[in-house]
DNA sequence: CTCCTGACTG
DNA sequence: CAGTCCGGAG
């Protein structure tokens, strides 16, 4: 292992002890974790639960209904998640591809090979790399590390890395080459990063409550 | 860089 | 009442 690995473990550990698990998406539905994985983009995950809910209500979470549903009808039903005319586009493309690629099979999908997926997923407009990869670890199960704007902010402020705006590749790079490949790891420490993100490592961060508040840090 | 959008927080 | 939210496109 690593230096580098070690610290992240470290870290990993720190947030872990404090926070517990979070079991994120533990059993969901693929399908409906794709769609939140989209819904998601900037916006605060409260308001997803709502409009994944009102699709619900409406039955119209699966790939057959948001493909035949009216694009308006669909802003309409997912208007809380924000962006509802952009994402439901979103959702429609990205529907389509489901079925002009695997036949909306998503069994067959995760048959696929994690990068050849990863670069089909990129393909699509309204999916980057931070949805692609969301959709490839927390719904199709595949190794690959997701990387946010907390990831960056706090990897920047306890000086793994020096600039807070490094390259999205080059910070995922940093815990696939120095972690062992291993899905349940990757989802579980992405989830403790967002949740220290947004209860301590904020704009103005609250260091004193902070589980990493010791960590890379001289003081 | 700006725009996209509603809901919630401090 | 401005800032922010599990971003991405133009």
């Amino acid at each position: 292992m690593s230096i580098l690995g070690n610290k992240l473990i470290e870290m990993f550990e720190l947030m872990f002890n404090h926070q517990g698990p979070l079991n994120w998406w533990p059993g969901e539905d693929t399908f409906e974790i794709m769609i939140g994985a989209i819904l998601t983009q900037n916006t605060a995950w409260k308001n997803v639960e709502k409009a994944i809910t009102q699709m619900k209500e409406k039955k119209i979470l699966s790939p057959e209904a948001i493909l035949t549903i009216d694009e308006e009808e669909l802003s309409q039903v997912i208007r809380p998640s924000g962006y509802h005319r952009i994402k439901a586009k979103r959702l429609k493309d990205f529907v389509k591809f489901i079925f002009e690629k695997y036949g909306a099979n998503l069994i067959k999908m995760k048959t696929r090979p994690l990068y050849a997926l990863r670069d089909e997923l990129l393909s699509i407009k309204g999916i980057g790399a931070e949805t692609a990869d969301s959709i490839l670890l927390y719904a199709l199960e595949k190794p690959i590390f997701v990387v946010d704007a907390y990831t960056k902010r706090i990897l920047y402020r306890h000086k793994i890395i020096s600039s807070s705006k490094d390259d999205y590749e080059d910070i995922q790079k940093l815990f696939m080459e120095n972690l062992e490949t291993d899905v349940a790891l990757f989802n579980e420490f992405h989830a403790q990063i967002v949740n220290i993100g947004k209860n301590y490592c904020k704009r103005e961060p609250k260091c004193e409550l902070c589980p990493l508040k010791d960590f890379n840090l001289k003081r």
